[in-house]
DNA sequence: CTTGACCTTAGTGTGTACTCTAAGGTTTAT
DNA sequence: ATAAACCTTAGAGTACACACTAAGGTCAAG
């Protein structure tokens, strides 16, 4: 398959698969003889898995070690493989922690303050912005 | 106060004072002969009220807003300062909604593996980012 | 046979919030 | 007087995941 028929059958763009192949995430099998990427059904394939675990939260770098454990999968344990995973849950585990304590303190914010049209001379959420325990308490 | 001091009360570094200031976020009011910057009580003021906003997931750009309308009160409502809280909130609330799903995603995978010192070759982690509804189901 | 839709490479731009560097001037203490 | 510790500027580098561009080669349809 041409690049441009991967990109449309997987909703990606070509840029996105050259992007992937320069970062040593997805290298097509073969060329033609003008020198266009061709692909096979098992680079297809590894797209789809590369995709999906996009999907779960895996950056790129993440993937291209779980690719790497992949292709020689009876050189690695589960242990690796659950590591990872575990380590990457933990550290959207912490990002959500802390997102949600912005929500907490920006409700906290919002419901102070009135909301109407006049003047933000003495708009709460600004003061409470300057001041010291404004959100502590 | 001379940017050393400023950095070392409020804990950032100078190149972070330097930084805000080419941004257009916190100008010191006066320079000493020899081209120091000299910070005054209210810009220190305001610094804190940048951290403080910071604090609460406010993004540079937006903290930036804010000052605006904090400058010249008399010339925005209480409206304006709430849909910008507000806005805020809903973004945040929706990264975190994203980033629940990966967790849960992460979570379920985790707990398919053994995370065993066996061969990955039959990882459950793997086989179901493989798969097409691993994780629809 | 030419037009348009594809394909190639290599390189630059985007946004966020700094961090660091180089090359040099100033102040304070000994 | 000189060294240490500050200060200045402008600009480059970092991470992430692409998006976009230029300049050109290839191929199918009409
Ligand atoms: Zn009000
Ligand atoms: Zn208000
Ligand atoms: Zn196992
Ligand atoms: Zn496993």
């Amino acid at each position: 398959m041409k690049i441009g028929e991967v990109a449309a059958q997987l909703s990606v763009s070509t840029d996105t698969l050259r992007y992937y192949e320069k970062h040593g995430l997805l290298m097509p099998s073969r060329r033609t003889e003008a020198g266009y990427r061709d692909y096979s059904l098992s680079d297809l394939k590894q797209m789809r898995f590369i995709l999906r675990a996009k999907d779960v939260g895996f950056s790129l770098t993440e993937i291209k070690e779980l690719l790497a454990i992949k292709l020689y999968k009876h050189q690695h344990s589960c242990h690796e493989v659950k590591s990872l995973t575990i380590q990457k849950r933990d550290l959207v585990a912490q990002r959500v922690a802390e997102l949600t304590r912005f929500h907490q303190s920006l409700s906290v914010l919002a419901e102070k303050c009135c909301g109407g049209e006049e003047l933000a001379d003495n708009c709460s959420i600004l003061t409470t912005l300057e001041d010291i325990d404004g959100l502590t308490q």
